[in-house]
DNA sequence: TACATACAC
DNA sequence: TATGGTGTATGTA
């Protein structure tokens, strides 16, 4: 039928990511979908696009049903005023005061190694094992991109070069651009790795520069001290500035006209895909009414009013008048709303494995926790069968609880009840997040008193950043790269805050940061899930050191002055207890005591005391409230 | 509250 | 041969 071959368009595009080639696709960018597809073919993952790129076309054609539905019943000039009143009102809301910059580090993870290693220069290179975090310009132009995989990006570039990720060593570089754009806005606001928001007009009053003269101070600042390029974009708000840097990027910046018209003006022809928060399938429905770029907005007005939950309609009409949040602050801790884990490893079927899997991922989560400080009710499972279908599975308990002694049997309950799966991912999650804060129990004034210990014997030169579990001020940028080198530390688990670029409707959005992020977003690579890639199998060894987060970069004054404060033991005795099984380390007489030696005792108490619960029978607190029930996914859109 | 979907990085 | 991990928002029931 018709649809046969747009259908069949629509996946190669699904394969080879999003906004790769718009309307009549270019040859090469065909060429490069075809042997995308053809590299991709037969494997569980392209059976699993295939149905999801056709339950995304079933949902273009329901909505179009809702929608001719729901016109024969319209009144069109009475929606048509309700629409242009809340337009007015938005447009009320307008602020021009503010000169927001967006600064987003080219290619930040490849650029890195660049500069570590001169020779990759003009190489078609990326960044990552098995899954790609990021591709070099030069291998962009063979159609490589973030998360892509390997093996595909060999079969598209024969010399392709694959380099591994040394994280430590971008949240090291990421600390230094920071610090670069604190010195424009000390308010600033780190988005990731490699992105930040900036108010800088302060900075243009205090100096008396004009946008474009600010964002060339601060692209040679960046450049100079750290070798690396940086785009900026200028605009009255973060959205835009968003959207401003990706315009002459890389190395290169976009300031907006600060007016109405030109504002509109900027509105009018971009393309929808390009406003944060509008993905592949909102693309692909909005596409279907007859928009594709912002200003085609004012033209179907009473669609998107009749469709307004379908679609969201006031990012929508914000994104016609342009109008978004400037304001600009750090993320705040306590505003976190879930931490969780999860792992993909190699299809298995066995229940036990899968349950000690999970067993371990609860131990992981553990450590979370107790490093970000937050207790939860709501445990949330996660698992991907070998097919790649996605599930979750939720149950919420009557306290909050932080340790795998409690959410282990919740997890365990909620996998247990849907056995036997053939899974290739488990995570597990937990929300309804509250912050404890200083809040401490016997293995935070524990570990603590670690960070008492050492400290003494930091050197004092690393002055920045320290431990997650000293609640700290917020110094703005500072409490970024402490996430983010906890991050690091932790092997490739961030912990972190993310940026939630809240998609539309932003009033007090902040962001998050860390973790995985490169700078890779061009026009071809937008959809980008970058990777923070994790080598599963590596060493489960390694993964330990979750407990390493607890060690602290020292930062003298504040976390004396916390621990002080929160410590029950301020004549802190050269003894200390493991909480577990008691033992004690004599802290200050053995010369081979370090915080690696207490970690991992304590790591492996956790782990033992967990193991013990395996084989123990049920201690599933609502084991009988659980549903034998197992069930495929119920699909509104599968046709009969 | 439970679950799926969409999105960002 | 082969496709990641962490987090947020939102609609729906």
């Amino acid at each position: 039928m018709s649809s046969s071959s747009s259908d069949s368009n629509s996946l190669l595009r699904r394969l080879a990511g999003p906004s790769a080639g718009k309307a009549g696709l270019d040859s090469n960018q065909e060429r490069i979908n075809h042997i995308i597809h053809d590299a991709s073919k037969g494997g569980r993952f392209f059976n699993n696009e295939v149905k999801r790129d056709e339950h995304t076309t079933a949902k273009v054609a329901a909505i179009q049903n809702i929608l001719k539905q729901r016109l024969e019943n319209a009144n069109q000039s009475s929606i048509l005023h309700s629409v242009h009143s809340t337009l007015k009102n938005m447009d009320a809301e307008r602020d021009l005061s503010q000169f927001i910059m967006h600064c987003d580090m080219d290619m930040f993870y490849a650029a890195v190694e660049v500069l570590d290693n001169p020779d990759l220069h003009g190489k078609p290179f990326g960044v990552g094992k098995g899954i790609l975090t990021t591709a070099s310009y030069e291998a962009r132009k063979y159609g490589i991109r973030s998360a892509m995989p390997c093996f595909i990006a060999r079969k598209l570039c024969d010399h392709f070069i694959e380099v591994p990720m040394r994280m430590e060593r971008y949240v090291d570089k990421s600390r230094q651009v920071m610090d670069i754009f604190a010195r424009f806005d000390e308010n600033m606001a780190a988005a990731s790795l490699d992105e930040a928001y900036l108010n800088v007009t302060a900075y243009m009053n205090e100096h008396a520069l004009t946008p474009q003269e600010v964002s060339q101070r601060l692209r040679s600042a960046v450049h100079a001290e750290t070798g690396l390029t940086v785009s900026t974009g200028v605009a009255p708000n973060k959205t835009l500035a968003k959207i401003c840097s990706d315009k002459n990027k890389p190395n290169g910046e976009y300031t907006m006209q600060f007016s109405l018209d030109a504002v509109r003006a900027f509105m009018k022809d971009l393309p929808i895909r390009k406003v944060p928060g509008i993905g592949r399938i909102n693309e692909r429905l909005l596409q279907s009414l007859g928009i594709n770029a912002c200003g085609d907005i004012a033209e179907h007005l009473v669609e998107i009013h009749l469709l307004r939950k379908e679609l969201q309609s006031e990012g929508l009409l914000r994104a016609y008048l342009g109008i978004f949040s400037n304001v600009v602050a750090p993320a705040k801790q306590e505003d976190r709303k879930s931490v969780g884990t999860e792992k993909t490893f190699q299809p298995l079927s066995d229940s036990i494995a899968l349950l000690e899997k999970l067993h371990m991922l609860c131990h992981e989560l553990e450590a979370d926790l107790r490093r970000t400080q937050f207790k939860g009710r709501t445990v949330t499972l996660k698992y991907k069968k070998h097919t790649f279908e996605n599930f979750t599975r939720a149950m919420s308990v009557e306290r909050f609880v932080c340790t795998s002694e409690d959410i282990w049997p919740v997890a365990r309950g909620l996998l247990e009840r849907e056995l036997p799966l053939t899974l290739r991912l488990l995570g597990v999650r937990l929300t309804n997040l509250q912050f404890v804060g200083s809040a401490r129990g016997e293995i935070t004034q524990f570990l603590t008193k670690q960070q008492q210990e050492s400290s003494k014997n930091h050197t004092p030169n690393d002055t920045d950043s320290d431990v997650e579990i000293i609640e700290k001020p917020v110094l703005g940028k500072e409490k970024e790269i402490e996430a983010a080198s906890g991050a690091s530390k932790d092997k490739h688990t961030s912990d972190t805050l993310k940026t939630q670029q809240k998609p539309f409707f932003n009033d007090l959005d902040e962001s998050g940061n860390t973790t995985a992020s490169d700078a890779s977003k061009d026009k071809h690579t937008s959809d980008t899930l970058k990777t923070q890639q994790k080598p599963f199998f590596d060493d489960l060894d390694e993964s330990d050191s979750d407990v390493d987060v607890f060690i602290p970069k020292p930062k003298r004054k504040e976390t004396e002055k916390e621990c002080a404060g929160t410590s029950n033991a301020p004549d802190a005795p050269d003894i200390l207890k493991c909480p577990v099984c008691a033992k004690k380390f004599n802290i200050t007489g053995d010369p081979n005591m370090s915080n690696d030696t207490i970690n991992k005792h304590l790591d492996d108490c956790l782990t033992q005391q967990e193991i013990a619960l395996i084989g123990s029978n049920h201690t599933s607190p609502t084991k009988n409230s659980y549903k034998k029930i197992k069930r495929d996914p119920f699909d509104i859109y599968k046709k009969a």
